[in-house]
DNA sequence: GCGTTCTTTTACAGTTCCGTTACACTCCAC
DNA sequence: GTGGAGTGTAACGGAACTGTAAAAGAACGC
């Protein structure tokens, strides 16, 4: 099966030039030009790759690797940078990029570095950062809650998408149509049906949170859910 | 879904390029001439971001922003100021201007930025600060009351947003057409009912503000209602 | 295939919001 | 005190929103 690459890049005669040698290399290529368009693709395609110019128009680098980092924490991503930029370069590392190469690069060069990152990213495939929960913590990997008085509860894998990005996101209320963008990755979708609201139901009684006077994911009237902060 | 934006911009010249780059790149925009005409349409209109020229005539588009912060506190906007305006930019910023553009500006600055700043509130929809009330604080996220006691009331939507406008201006009699323009965002409006009232004797009721003579919320006969300055 | 588990849809009941009406009451000028 | 304008508030009802059971559909492993 085709390996599936996303190329972030402003300057189209670099891009082009990126996007033909892994054409050529046989990945399927996907495009962005602006930071934007950019974190909507990283989102709702399902790449396995992104190759992330830092200098971006709108919108920068860094803040598309972190946004990116909220709804697919273990996509793997390789910075851009130029040659100067160290600081940006160290922060991207920080917030979980995979490797960098620096302007100007060898096809080759770049070739190899991808090929390295795919290679250790099907070896791993989560590294995801466990998170806390009020009485206890979420354990990503095994997809189980994990209470303090040491009984567990499983969790679907939406469950515990959708409950990440809730406490990703706390102290603030998050609409329907955010979710769904964000943790269902359909991006324009309208809202029918109750199908979110199943998802917080199951998981107020999995984090035994009261329906009746929720403590942890709040209900905000005509807003969304909101992950109580601390 | 199409983004919404306001050109508040007396020359005609430049108001007309900035609206034609705008709908080309698919925008959806309104214009005004005055500051007065972009005042309301920056309330009654759901735009979700605001070109605001400073120098404008009859009102000065410092004025603007501040009005409309009472009413749209989370509203981004964009101020376009000529070179030398140093302090005006600092004032703009400190009344809550998203971002600033100096003239003379190319297209293509002017996109950038405002893509930038619609991302950036796309993802952080309220920072909003809370405010306090007699006895304790308003807690916008939640929507509720929290009393130095540690009790709690919560505030529907529009009690919510009613409090936050007479909050901001204490010490003022808040007239019910000012009401109705500011927060409930009926322009011309005329009192029919008593709708404003029924709000107020609500929030009155959550701020354990006594209606036979209310310390908090004051009725100020013929003219409207008032916050009491601290 | 077949059962199991997860997810989505549907349907409906319950709740909350909020504008309206009706009426009592208050204030004030005369 | 009288009358009228202004205000307080109880009560009602529609609309919008949310919670949840139950059924239907998908995905997966065996």
């Amino acid at each position: 099966m085709k390996q599936r690459i996303l190329v972030v890049e402003d300057d189209s005669a670099i891009r082009q030039g990126i996007v033909d040698s892994l054409k050529f290399k046989g990945f399927e290529v996907f495009e962005a030009k602006t930071g934007l368009q950019g974190l909507e693709m990283a989102i709702s395609s399902d790449c396995n790759l992104v190759l992330l110019d830092l200098i971006l128009p709108g919108k920068d680098g860094l803040e598309i690797l972190r946004e990116v980092r909220l709804t697919r924490p273990a996509l793997p991503v390789i910075i851009l940078t130029a040659k100067g930029d160290e600081s940006d370069r160290v922060q991207g590392l920080q917030l979980g990029a995979d490797d960098y190469v620096v302007k100007p690069f060898s096809v080759k060069e770049l070739l190899a570095r991808v090929e390295a990152v795919l290679r250790r990213s099907a070896e791993r495939p989560l590294d995801v950062k466990d998170f806390e929960v009020p009485g206890g913590k979420a354990d990503l990997a095994r997809r189980e809650l994990r209470f303090e008085d040491g009984t567990r509860r499983e969790l679907s894998e939406r469950e515990m998408e959708l409950l990440r990005y809730l406490v990703c996101n706390p102290g603030r209320a998050i609409s329907r149509d955010e979710i769904l963008a964000r943790v269902w990755r359909i991006p324009a979708g309208r809202m029918e049906t109750r199908t979110i609201d199943m998802h917080v139901v199951r998981l107020r009684e999995k984090l035994r949170d009261d329906p009746d006077s929720p403590k942890v994911l709040l209900t905000i009237r005509g807003k969304g859910y909101m992950f109580a902060a601390t």
